[in-house]
DNA sequence: CCATCTTTTGAGAGTTACTGTCATTTGACA
DNA sequence: TGTCAAATGACAGTAACTCTCAAAAGATGG
């Protein structure tokens, strides 16, 4: 994560470490291929919004970014990573990390929940309205959503293993992960189910109060 | 099996309405119908424990239940969907409603959820533990299985808005849905991981506390 | 039992997401 | 500038589907 190992000096830039991470001195190569992977993904949203998701192929994909189709699976391994993949973990993991430990967890995952989104809705609302609404619409991707790999639920229990000091996740650990990370996507899917009308930290907000409270009233 | 009209008076069968449903008269066009479904599956369960899914292809398993590969594809809409699909949601939703109404949610569903197993236990168990089992495995099975349209939680919100007496799910309802489906699928395949060696009940029944106390002490 | 209608099936051709290989290009670095 | 490693493109292949159409088999009315 520091310059690309080119030991060739990369300016000093204060700042916060984000900030930082992303604008740190790339190679010509590190930025042509950052360069690559954001005109395929823009060109894909362009035509995936005139076309729909599955009328729109690799193919056509890799032309409209002029690119071969073998260079668009070096980018994303399948055509659903192009909308369900993110870089928010690591940063999730560690506003995690450094809530109190003897915070209780819930209330420690509402803060960073809330404070991500906050993060995510000042800087990208509108991208990640478009991609909540291609997963509410589109079964393959709704599907792969959920899968372990790419949601959550791993980032949860992550921290639920590390916080609790213990080398393996026990089955309580997992259980709870797997419905926290459920809760959570599914509520930013109502938010972009009301087409971002509603307050989403609101809709949090509520979310955590049914897991608080035991599923109380129901 | 008899009466080959099902329009004209079928014989009356007494006893209880799953067995009668399931006994019903079939017409021979149903009977064979039926016979096919059940021997592609059994030919691709055993292709399958022999190669693996993904080295099993929809021919070989066409081939090995003579029959066409467009027909297995009239069978099933996907090769995905021999693991996924099964038939116990109606009996589910049922057990559901039949608890009382002002019983909280969460307990209606421990039990309704442990009478079911119980019932998946004592007569199919070993297909119950295979099928987990590859769900554990395979990553494209564990994202299908989460999808909306095989998962529970579309049950529990069916239940859900009934029992409100209210014609659309609220917000809430549809995090608490998704949560518990989340969880309780999570808890059978947690019961495959450890090879069915596990008490399955004791599993469900920490699963439920877990919930109930809004994920204390994690 | 026959004639007709409907459902089910098989054959085959086509699409698309993805995989693997190999030669060529391009940036890194000395 | 020359050498090496990474990135790319061209190409061939696989497998899960989809569509269409004609043949086969069960259902139905006489």
């Amino acid at each position: 994560m520091n310059a690309t190992r080119p030991a060739t000096a990369p300016p000093a830039a204060p700042g916060n470490p984000i900030q930082v991470m992303l604008e740190a001195p790339l190679s010509l190569r590190e930025r042509k291929k950052l360069k690559t992977r954001q005109t395929i993904r823009r060109e894909a949203y362009r035509l995936i919004a005139e076309q729909g998701y599955e009328n729109t192929t690799v193919d056509q994909i890799a032309a409209a970014a002029e690119i071969s189709p073998s260079t668009f699976f070096r980018y994303f391994a399948t055509k659903e990573d192009l909308v369900l993949t993110d870089e928010y973990d690591p940063a999730m993991i560690e506003a995690l990390l450094a809530r109190p430990s003897d915070e209780p967890f819930l209330r420690s995952c509402r803060e960073a929940v809330i404070g991500m989104i906050r993060h995510l809705l000042e800087h990208e609302r509108e991208e990640l309205l478009v991609r909540m609404r291609l997963v509410r619409d589109v079964p393959a991707l709704r599907a792969r959503m959920m899968d372990s790999a790419n949601d959550p639920r791993q980032l949860y229990l992550t921290v639920l293993t590390r916080r609790a000091g213990v080398p393996e996740p026990t089955f309580t650990m997992r259980i709870a992960a797997t419905a926290l990370a459920a809760a959570t996507t599914e509520t930013v899917l109502q938010w972009a189910e009301s087409e971002g009308a509603e307050d989403i930290a609101d809709l949090v907000d509520r979310t955590f109060a049914v897991l608080e409270n035991g599923f109380a009233g129901l």
